[in-house]
DNA sequence: CCCAACTATAACGCCTCCGTAACAATCGGA
DNA sequence: TCCGATTGTTACGGAGGCGTTATAGTTGGG
């Protein structure tokens, strides 16, 4: 299945949400970090810094830093990979899995609300 | 009309368009400044920062400094109004209307590509 | 004609992010 | 057992955003 949308809904929908996140004023994420903790909610473990770096074409600092901001918002954990010591294992926390919830909820509600 | 949307699938298009946004890698900006840009392009003339600050609920230096990042891009003019020198009316640019459009398309395509 | 109210912006010190480059730790094949 | 390759992180100087506060310009009612 796919969604339909046209150009003029689709922003309006977009404008709606970024409006929503802005007015909770909880925080201002980046379009970058908004990506990576998408990314690490939303598709299949494990993630790594090099594999998030790659899928984003970002290199890999940006990672690091997105990562010690959010995890000291304890949005996101990391754990050593056991198997292979070079790598970290990126991990979800209950607190991220609700903020990421509550984005979803909003695009939900505001594609309901859709004008038109 | 309204937009069906289940949050999985919310979250998804959400993601992919980010990670679009993140890919292409031009600009990096905050959900504030996205939403700022958004407002200025599709809701009614005339936009001042008195009235975006109120609508995002934020202060207007946050409107004032957003302004000079993507003016400096040519994303927005500046002009004062003259039949109130105390305000300043913003105003669109082509290059800001044609990156608009951009992420419309980004959206639209990623919601048609959108599984389940 | 004042002057309080209102507009947007500038200034301040602080913090975070940037890209690049260097780094320590670890792995694995020769 | 080396030693080059790979991992993630840190260090660096610079750029830009933050909130608060101060400022310059403008308005309009008394």
């Amino acid at each position: 299945m796919s969604v339909s949308l046209r150009p003029s809904e689709a922003l309006a929908l977009w404008h709606d949400v970024t409006l929503d996140l802005v007015r909770d004023g909880e925080h201002d994420f980046s379009s970058r970090q908004i990506t990576i903790l998408l990314t690490i909610y939303l598709e299949q473990p494990p993630h790594t810094v090099r594999g998030l770096a790659a899928k984003l074409k970002v290199t890999k600092p940006v990672i690091t830093r997105a990562l010690d901001t959010m995890g000291a918002l304890d949005l996101v954990t990391r754990r050593r990979d056991e198997t292979d010591l070079r790598n970290v294992i990126i991990q979800r926390t209950v607190k991220g899995a609700l903020f990421v919830e509550r984005i979803g909820d909003i695009i939900v509600a505001r594609a309901k609300d859709l004008p038109r």
